[in-house]
DNA sequence: AAATCGTTACCCGTTACATCA
DNA sequence: AGTGATGTAACGGGTAACGAT
């Protein structure tokens, strides 16, 4: 079961999302389009992209003739901060790409995408001669690795290109990482359209894309438990305290209740204890209290029972009914946060 | 209409590697 | 230079939804 708190930046970042509703329309692929959002449960933002989104299409964006792209959505600020920000993701390394063409080529979905988004490259409008001097051909800080090495590119594909060694890790360079952290801003999930036109634009795998929005994720759902815990805590602490309070304050009164009498003169029932807490409301039985003080307020946890509501005095509920009434008793006890 | 199967995307836990102190 | 801690890319297993049969 997961938190629905809305609680730190991440839940900022999705109600964006909820804002932004990317849609991709999908002629093609209707099926795995409306797949991006079909977890609903599991991801609102991305159920709530699918279910209201008007956004026509993205795959213009990846149409050979589509004007250059900052992201491979349609988002115009998007867009204007990639460029001016100096990006010029559609300056893919030329090797990288046409790599890239044959990496895609073993993904039978992908294909298609790869040869579009490839156009779209070389088409960029925008390509100005690389205003950004950024090398999106994926070498990490290091460049020791290449993701684009002739790896397999499927769905699932393991990286055993390089002759069957250990996988080697890639280190995104920072500008490959803002990148996606950018695109992640945006949209949580990617459709597999938007994954092959990422991964295009970063010169990285589909896969890679992939593997790094779920690992963002799950840093976002962790990031966001421990905030959730930290709000669950100060909680506790408040109930905490506040079950305390009401313990003092309900001491007091039976204190107050023994030493003075002469309240026993009102109207019993004036200062019957909370039925729940205390069974002896009628005026025939004065009082248990100091028989079972501690453990009163536990043993209601339950709430007024019937037969305790039959023993509520008339007056009681015109004591207590306007400003305060007692709260069952021991129920900051009993609503422990057990749930989640 | 219901059952079954294959596909796909996702989450989760873990592993392996890179980096840093 | 060696080492442990940390961050994270990558992997494998399990699951849910969907379409096809």
């Amino acid at each position: 079961m997961e938190l629905g708190l809305s609680l730190g930046e991440t839940m900022a970042d999705a109600g964006r999302e909820l804002v932004l509703g990317l849609g991709v329309g999908g002629a093609g692929g209707g099926r795995r389009e409306e797949q991006v959002g079909r977890r609903g449960h599991q991801d609102v933002a991305a159920a709530m992209r699918c279910g209201s989104s008007p956004e026509p299409t993205m795959r213009l964006a990846l149409l050979p003739m589509a004007p250059s792209l900052g992201f491979p959505w349609p988002s115009e600020s998007r867009h204007l901060e990639a460029s001016t920000r100096g990006f010029d993701v559609n300056q893919a390394p030329s090797s990288g790409a046409s790599a890239w063409g044959g990496a895609y080529a073993t993904a039978d979905d992908e294909q298609e995408d790869a040869g579009a988004a490839g156009a779209a490259v070389s088409s960029s409008p925008n390509d100005s001669g690389g205003s950004f001097p950024m090398d999106f051909s994926a070498h990490g800080e290091r460049g020791d690795a290449a993701p684009c090495g002739g790896g397999g590119g499927g769905s699932r594909g393991s990286d055993e290109d390089d002759g069957g060694s250990a996988r080697k890790k890639l280190r995104l360079s920072k500008e490959q990482a803002a990148f996606l952290e950018e695109s992640f801003k945006e949209h949580s999930t990617l459709n597999p359209r938007q994954k092959v036109a990422l991964a295009k634009q970063l010169n990285l795998r589909p896969r890679q894309v992939e593997v790094w929005f779920q690992n963002r994720r799950a840093r976002t759902k962790l990031k966001q438990t421990e905030v959730d815990c930290e709000y669950l805590k100060r909680c506790c602490e408040t109930l905490t305290e506040e079950n305390q309070r009401l313990q003092k304050e309900l001491a007091e009164l039976r204190a107050l209740k023994t030493v003075h009498p002469f309240y026993m003169h009102l109207p019993a029932t004036t200062l019957s204890m909370c039925p729940s807490c205390e069974r002896v409301a009628s005026n025939s039985a004065p009082s248990a209290p100091a028989a079972a003080p501690a453990s009163a307020p536990t043993t209601a946890g339950g709430g007024i029972g019937p037969a305790a509501q039959e023993h509520r005095p008339s007056s009681f509920a015109a004591l207590f009914s306007s400003a305060r009434s007692f709260p069952p008793a021991g129920q900051p006890q009993t609503q422990a946060p057990s749930s989640s």
